[in-house]
DNA sequence: TTGACACCCACACAAATGTGTGGTATACTC
DNA sequence: GAGTATACCACACATTTGTGTGGGTGTCAA
C-alpha cells in the first residue's frame, strides 16, 4: 500500500471551542511557529491567559498535544486522524523539505533514460557540484560533445562508465566529467 | 537523453562557524521549533547572547535567515519550505523553482503502489487540501480504515475509485474521501 | 446536592527571551 | 592607516511569556 505515516488513536471527543483552539493551534504549527498563550488568548478573543490555560489542560488531556514547562510556544502537536472528517497528523508531516541549496545547481529532465530510478521527463534535478562520487551515485555528467547528461555512475573494477535507468538505454562507455551528484528530485503537477 | 540547461544563483559564502549554526537551526525548525538566542549559545558554547545576534545577522544579511522583532524563537529560513512559510526556492531556468505551500502539507510516501508514476517508497509528497479532484489526478484519499493513501482518482462513469500505479496492486472500490490532491513531489538523494 | 466539566475573568509573579550598549582581538582590503 | 568583516565577551534592561492563585457562570449526570 502506498500508505503514509500516519499515527491511528482513539480519538476523545472535542467541543467546538476546542476545536477551533485545535485549529488555530494547527495553523500555526503549519507555519512552523506555534503560539504562545497570549497569541491564543488574542485569536480566540479571550482576556485571560487562564481561559488558555484552561483549553490546554483539556487539549492535553484528550490527547491532542503536548507541552513543555517554561518553554515559549511549547506546543507540540499529537497526530491522529478521525474517521470522518480528516484531521491531519501535523506531527508526522515534515516540518520542512530541505532542498539543497548551496553549492548546487538545477536542471530539468529531459527524457526518460532514469525513469526505473523514479525520474521523470520534466522533473526538476538538483545538483550539487562536486568533482567525484560513489559507485551507483546518480550523477550529472557532462560529455565529450559538451551534452550534460543525468546518469548512475558505476566504478567497478575497470573504467568509470555511466548506466541509465532504464533497460532500453544501453551504458555509456564515452568520455565523461563529473559535475556534480544527485542531491534533489522536485515534480510539480 | 537527460539534459541541459541551468543558472543557478551563487550563494553567498558562509563560515564553517556560520554554517554550523545555519545547522543546528535549521534541526531546530525541522523539529518544529525554531531555538531562542540561548539555546543557540548553549548548543555552540558562546558565553554571550550578543555573539549569537552577530551570527544571525550575518545569516540575514547573507540571505539565509529572516527575524522577527521582539517574538520569542522568531527565526524563519529561507531557502526551504516550511509548510506554510513563504518563500521556498532557488533558481531554476525561468527563475526558481517553486513549490506549492499554501493549504499545503506533506506526507512522506511508504511503499511502492505509486512506482509506475515515478513517485517511490521515501519520497515527500507536498497535498494540497482540497475535497474534490479530477479523473486522473492523484489524490490522498481517506480510506474508512482511517488509512490515508496515495492513489490516482478514476471517476470514469460509475462510481470513483483508486487506482494504483503499479500492476501488483489492485484498484481500490471501498469507500473513502478526498483530503488533497499532489502538488509536489520531493525526493532526497 | 455534590461533583465534574466546560467556559470565562483578573491579577501578580517569575522565568524566559530579545535587545542595547559597550568592550576585545584578528584578519583582510583599499 | 581607515574601513570592514569575523569572532568573541560582559552586563543591564525591557518585553514577552509561562505560571500561580483566586474568582465566577452554567450544564449535566450521579
Amino acid at each position: 500500500m502506498c500508505g503514509i505515516l500516519l499515527p491511528m488513536k482513539p480519538q476523545v471527543e472535542l467541543t467546538a471551542k476546542q476545536e477551533k483552539v485545535l485549529k488555530f493551534i494547527r495553523e500555526r504549527v503549519g507555519e512552523n511557529l506555534p503560539p504562545t498563550i497570549r497569541e491564543i488568548a488574542g485569536e480566540m478573543g479571550f482576556a485571560s491567559t487562564g481561559t488558555v490555560r484552561d483549553y490546554l489542560a483539556a487539549l492535553q488531556r484528550k490527547g491532542y498535544l503536548k507541552r513543555e514547562n517554561n518553554k515559549s510556544r511549547g506546543i507540540a502537536l499529537i497526530g491522529s486522524i478521525a474517521a470522518g472528517e480528516p484531521k491531519l497528523a501535523y506531527e508526522d508531516i515534515e516540518g520542512y523539505v530541505e532542498i539543497a541549496r548551496e553549492n548546487t545547481f538545477a536542471l530539468k529532465v529531459k527524457g526518460e533514460s532514469m525513469i526505473d530510478a523514479g525520474i521523470m521527463d520534466g522533473d526538476i534535478a538538483v545538483i550539487r557540484k562536486q568533482k567525484t562520487a560513489d559507485n551507483g551515485d546518480i550523477i550529472a555528467a557532462l560529455l565529450d560533445n559538451n551534452e550534460v547528461t543525468l546518469k548512475r555512475l558505476k566504478t567497478g573494477g575497470g573504467k568509470p562508465f555511466l548506466e541509465a535507468a532504464n533497460k532500453k538505454y544501453p551504458p555509456i562507455h564515452k568520455e565523461f566529467s563529473i559535475i556534480g551528484k544527485l542531491v534533489n528530485i522536485v515534480r510539480k503537477y
